[in-house]
DNA sequence: ACCCAAACGGAGCCTACCTCCGTTTCCGGG
DNA sequence: CCCGGAAACGGAGGTAGGCTCCGTTTGGGT
């Protein structure tokens, strides 16, 4: 969906950038996203300048690890929007919008930023994934099952908000997130 | 409220503490709870050594600051239980409980913590809080205007994402807080 | 005025970040 | 095949902040 672009990287290159990549999702889940880049570089067997040469910063870094996440919840989501009718669809993009967010902690707060920053190398792929989000909301919004006044950066912050706490709870279970959108979904009142 | 047990402090070393408080409240105001606590000593006018003899680490710091907060909110509580009807004050005390933990970037997160663990020093003034705010929603519930089946844990967990969300936005608007809430108690369905 | 426990302060060690540059490796042309 | 140089590598070392340890200072009781 990105990157491939100038000349041809060199094959030693490109397989110690698939290494750092392989060996950064497993440290940040492990340690979140705080975790050390001098232990990345040496679980992937490479020397601390490489990672640095490839990935400036431990921003670049998670925005690469970021992008492919984007990437995969913008094609569920026109997956859903082609699928499912706009209420259920919605919904569930929500849970994998969660889901997705939620793998490492300290996740969510990277990801809110890109959200509304224009100037991120993310904003391409994370503008894909806001668009589809907006158009399941739109759709939902549409359709009755969602009040009308809800705009969609408001959807995104309170989701964000509600994976951010999920984030936070030790007992990871999927049952609490569900539970949690359900509340946000219906409402407290009543 | 907590504190003042065991022999007298002596003078200096109150003084101290004092100053510490006062400068490590501006510090983090300013630079989120991440701040540089060389920077707070020299701030407050002592070493090092003393910032870390009166708080041995930053969580120490800022607990010492984050009960009184805690303090304040439990009184607030005691105060719209007396005095508002069961959903008002609950509303009321809602905004109080974001606004009281908003105050700074980074807190969010530190008021998660002691929420639901047991052995933070923390935790006798957070439970104090946190029964005021269960018996403010238990009343709201038995009045009819809160959906009986959200337990406290629930709620404290989403009314903090709701926090946090608003604390990673810039625009630091007072309305966007209560719009936010407003979401959060009527639902987006419909 | 004297004493000593309490409190102070900062040198110094540790860990992690990040830069810089001499060395090694890849790979296309001869 | 091998050779040259561009591309990539790696880690030493400078920087910053966290935290400890211990010799020095000071409050306040007798």
């Amino acid at each position: 969906m990105h990157e491939a672009k100038g000349p041809p990287r060199r094959a030693d290159a490109r397989r110690n950038r698939e290494r750092l990549l392989a060996e950064a999702q497993a440290t940040f889940a492990e340690h979140g996203t705080r975790a050390s880049l001098e232990q990345i570089a040496t679980r992937a067997g490479v020397g601390i300048g490489t990672l640095y040469r490839h990935f400036p910063t431990r921003q670049d870094l998670l925005e690469a690890l970021l992008g492919a996440r984007f990437d995969t919840l913008t094609a569920t989501g026109r997956t859903l929007l082609a699928t499912r009718p706009p209420g259920p669809a919605l919904t569930e993009w929500t849970h994998s919008f969660v889901a997705a967010t939620t793998t490492f902690r300290g996740l969510t707060a990277e990801v809110a930023q890109p959200l509304d920053d224009e100037t991120t190398r993310l904003h391409a792929s994370c503008a894909a994934m806001r668009e589809v989000g907006t158009e399941l909301l739109r759709r939902a919004q549409e359709s009755g099952t969602v009040r009308t006044d809800v705009t969609p950066t408001e959807f995104f912050v309170l989701v964000a908000g509600v994976a951010w706490a999920h984030e936070q709870g030790l007992p990871d279970s999927p049952a609490r997130v569900a539970r949690l959108l359900d509340l946000l979904f219906d409402g407290l009142h009543r």
